[in-house]
DNA sequence: CATGAAAGATCCCGATG
DNA sequence: CATCGGGATCTTTCATG
C-alpha cells in the first residue's frame, strides 16, 4: 500500500544508507544523514516496524562459492484461469532454484530468473515441472552468459525525485 | 574464482543463516550454527574478509514507498565487437534504473530489469539511450504486470549439495 | 574447537531543553 | 529535534584446556 505512511528526505536518506551498508552502526547512520541519534533511531524503529524496512541480508559473492548457471526462461500457461496462475504461482513460490519470478503483458505470461549447478540441473528442474503438470504450454530458455549487473540498491531518489518531494506547495 | 578457499558444512550454515538474517548478533549467530562463539567470529571475519560475504543490505518494501513498475526488456546490438559490448555495458552499469543486465546466448543479446516511476519514465530512459547511441538494434518491453518473486537467497544447498560437499570420498 | 574473561563500543531508553 | 546520561547488550581479543 502506498501512502500508509509520509516519509520526507531525511527518511529517504536513512533507507539510501541503509541499501548501501546494512550494518551500519545507528550512530554512523545518524551521522551520515545529519541528524542527532534519537531521533534517527525512532525513525529507524518506525520504519522497521512499517516493514519499509523489509529485512537485512548478506549478499554472498556466488562465484566464490560454487559453479553455477543462471537461466532467463520465458513461460506461457495452457490456460488463464485464475487457479491457473496461482497453481503456478504456488510452485514458483517453492521452487528455491526460481529466484524471481514476473508476471508480463506481452506474448509470455511469465519470465524467471533461475540458478543451477549447470545446464543439466536446469533441464531436470524444467522437466519436474513439466512432470508436475503446472499448466506450462511453452517455455524458452536463456542462458546467461555473463551477468553484467545485479544490484541490490533501488534508486530511490529517481523514483522519487518529482512526485513525492513536497513540491513548491503553498510556498506563500 | 572458484577453489580459492574451502567451505565446510558449517562454513555454509553461516552463510545460510546471514542471507537470511543480515543483523543477526554474532553471539545468536554462533548458537544458530552450533559452533561456540569464537571460531564462529573467526569464521565469519575470513568469509567477510575474503569477499565471499560481499556486504550487507536492507531490503525495502518498495511498494510502501513510492509506485513504480518493473520492465524487462531485450536488447540486441547492432553489433558485435569487444568495444561495442563493453560500451553498452559500461552504460548499464552507470544507469540507476537498470537493477539487472544479463548477456544470454539465443537470439537477443541482453535482457535487462529496469525500475522506472511509471512507463513514460521507462520510455524516456529507453529514448535516451537510443539517442546517446549505446549500439541498440532492436529492443523488446515486457512490462511486469505482477511481481510473483523476488528473492535475495540464494539456495546454497541445492547448489552446492552434491558435489561440493565432503561426499564418501575415503570412506575406510 | 570450547570456555571464560574483560575492555570498549553500541544499543535502547529515559529525561531535559 | 538536540544533548546527556546509564544500564544492558554486543564486539573483539586474549588466555587456557
Amino acid at each position: 500500500m502506498l501512502g500508509s505512511m509520509k516519509l520526507d528526505e531525511i527518511d529517504i536518506r536513512i533507507l539510501s544508507a541503509l541499501q548501501r551498508e546494512g550494518r551500519i552502526t545507528k550512530l554512523k547512520l545518524a551521522e551520515k544523514v545529519n541528524l542527532s541519534a534519537t531521533p534517527c533511531w525512532e525513525r529507524l524503529r518506525r520504519l522497521e516496524k512499517q516493514g519499509v524496512i523489509a529485512g537485512y541480508h548478506a549478499t554472498l559473492d556466488l562465484s566464490q562459492l560454487a559453479r553455477f548457471t543462471l537461466v532467463l526462461t520465458e513461460i506461457s500457461l495452457h490456460r488463464h484461469q485464475q487457479a491457473d496462475f496461482k497453481r503456478f504461482e504456488q510452485t514458483m513460490q517453492e521452487t528455491d532454484e526460481v529466484l524471481e519470478c514476473y508476471a508480463t503483458g506481452g506474448g509470455i505470461d511469465y519470465l524467471l530468473k533461475v540458478i543451477a549447478r549447470d545446464v543439466d540441473h536446469y533441464q531436470r528442474l524444467i522437466d519436474r515441472l513439466l512432470t508436475l503438470d503446472v499448466g506450462i504450454d511453452r517455455y524458452f530458455t536463456y542462458i546467461v552468459t555473463k551477468p553484467i549487473k545485479e544490484s541490490r540498491e533501488v534508486p530511490l531518489t529517481a523514483l522519487m525525485g518529482k512526485e513525492h518531494l513536497p513540491s513548491e506547495e503553498k510556498l506563500s
